[in-house]
RNA sequence: GGAGGGGUUCCCGAGUGGCCAAAGGGAUCAGACUGUAAAUCUGACGCGUAAGCUUCGGUGGUUCGACUCCACCCCCCUCCA
């Protein structure tokens, strides 16, 4: 792996990215940084079977570390995300059986590794579970070796438990209180292990982060550091990581390349540069190119596409990203009637959205309902729906707009007696499919 | 354990016997404009083509009629022990 950022300060380089929230004893942990190969750790808890577009976040800054000639070791919280985090959320969380977690674990092992470089020798990512020492761990000993160490007074102070403390209605329980002391025992044992000093992670991470660097100085005497980004937020003010369908995760089976070319293509404006910088490694001068481009014509999306071909590429592959390609080609160019047979199944293949219907005729309704494009603003596909859809002027068949609500579609009236695109609105598209 | 305050449609939040499928806001979806953007404007927003049906923590009750009154139960919050 190339150096390339060996001789620059990564601190700067990370801030100029606009990755850096909070640092501690930042002319230290630059001292740090330059003199010598550190290692850098980053949990991520098990809270799904996907890690999502949010956990690209300090994945990329942990590559980043490696870059710069660093060690990454990436955590998966096999233990603490079985407790529940309550930094970020508002109110207490359900708690998952064990085995699911254990499931979890696995595959965002597998899932966070594509990231990282595992081959290169002295600085080769490593990846460890939380659950390895923390299962075994007896009550007494927890109390006395670790809790001794904690001051519930200074706890009480950490604006995620403090949030829960004063707000009406919400509360926290024993449980995730306990989290930060877990999460700060983690670092301890990292330190101890690989002699790793430095932890990075979300904003809301902060109070966990420092906690555990004043933990290892109480058990171990070292000095270890804290850096935390800032929330990745979207210039309406709404959560960062959701399309339509919800959660943009980044395992195919739940979020199609397709469907995760087209956030990043559809993010906004204002957003766009800041995500190119978070989200790619373009160089400066690309960067500027791009940045010009975008300021110049915005409507020619030339950062969008960059984005979004950068990030696809970078998570599916090449092939994802081709596939996504495709798609997007055929449905956004108005070019519906000029694909060929071919065409039409590959885009089947690719990954749009397909329903296959065994009949001669089928109601446009019951088809919207069977393809689950007449969604409520609740959620639910329903008939009523579907008809306000076609009444609004929302449907279309094969580029063209329908507004019969009794329409029938048949082989007859099918592309090739094999296909309809059915849409609804600008950017949802199904593919329906004769046999 | 004691005292008090609460649980309303996705969220916040009005509603204290019929005019309530339930104000208002947010979120969401669609239409128009544009650039597969933002802002803005318009419409939809429990289910049903409709008649109608099912909702306001739960269960019973009072009443011609309850989200609104009564009883019991469950859950949450605050303070005290």
């Amino acid at each position: 792996m190339d150096l390339i950022m060996a001789n620059r300060d990564l601190i700067d380089h990370l801030r100029n990215l606009g990755l850096v929230a909070q640092v501690s004893a930042e002319d230290a942990l630059a001292d740090h940084l330059n003199s010598g190969s550190r290692t850098v750790y980053c949990g991520f808890d098990p809270t799904s079977d996907s890690l999502h577009v949010g956990n690209l976040v300090p994945l990329l800054a942990l590559r980043r570390f490696q870059l710069a000639g660093h060690r990454p070791i990436l955590l998966v919280g096999g233990a603490t995300g079985m407790i529940g985090d309550p930094g970020g959320k508002t109110e207490e969380r359900k708690l998952n059986p064990a085995d699911l977690v254990q499931g979890y674990v696995e595959k965002i092992r597998v899932q966070a590794s594509r990231f990282l470089d595992f081959e290169c020798e002295a600085i080769a990512a490593i990846v460890v579970d939380n659950f390895e020492w923390t299962a075994g761990m007896t009550v007494i000993n927890f109390l006395r070796d670790v809790g001794k160490h904690f001051s519930v007074n200074a706890m009480v102070q950490k604006e995620s438990v403090r949030r829960r403390l004063e707000d009406d209605g919400s509360g926290i329980s024993y449980t995730e209180f306990s989290y930060m002391v877990l999460q700060s025992y983690d670092y301890v044992v990292l330190n101890r292990r690989y002699d790793c000093t430095i932890q990075i992670g979300g904003s809301d991470q902060w109070g966990n982060i420092t906690s555990g660097m004043d933990l290892i100085r109480r058990m171990e005497g070292g000095q270890a550091f804290a850096m935390t980004f800032p929330l990745i937020t979207k210039s309406d003010g709404s959560k960062f990581g959701k399309s339509e369908e919800g959660t943009v995760w980044l395992d195919d089976k739940k979020t199609s390349p397709y469907t995760f070319y087209q956030f990043w293509f559809n993010c906004a404006d204002e957003d766009v540069i800041p995500y190119i910088k978070i989200f790619t490694f373009f160089d400066d001068v690309e960067m500027a190119r791009m940045r010009a481009a975008h300021e110049q014509d915005p409507g020619m999306r030339v950062a969008h596409i960059a984005l979004a071909k950068s990030v696809t590429e970078l998570v599916h592959g090449e092939t994802g990203l081709t596939a996504a390609l495709r798609i997007t080609d055929a449905l956004f160019s108005n070019k519906l009637d000029k694909l060929s047979e071919a065409d039409l199944g590959q885009l089947a293949l690719d990954g749009l959205p397909c329903h296959k219907v065994n009949d001669d005729e089928a109601g446009l309704i019951d088809l919207l309902v069977a393809t689950g494009l007449s969604v409520t603003p609740r959620g639910e596909v329903t008939a009523g729906q579907a008809r306000k859809f076609i009444k609004s002027n929302a449907i279309s068949v094969n580029g063209q707009k329908v507004s019969d609500e009794e329409t029938k579609l048949s082989r007859n009236t099918a592309l090739y007696g094999r296909y309809h695109v059915l849409q609804r609105g600008k950017k949802n598209h199904v593919l329906v499919q004769w046999i």
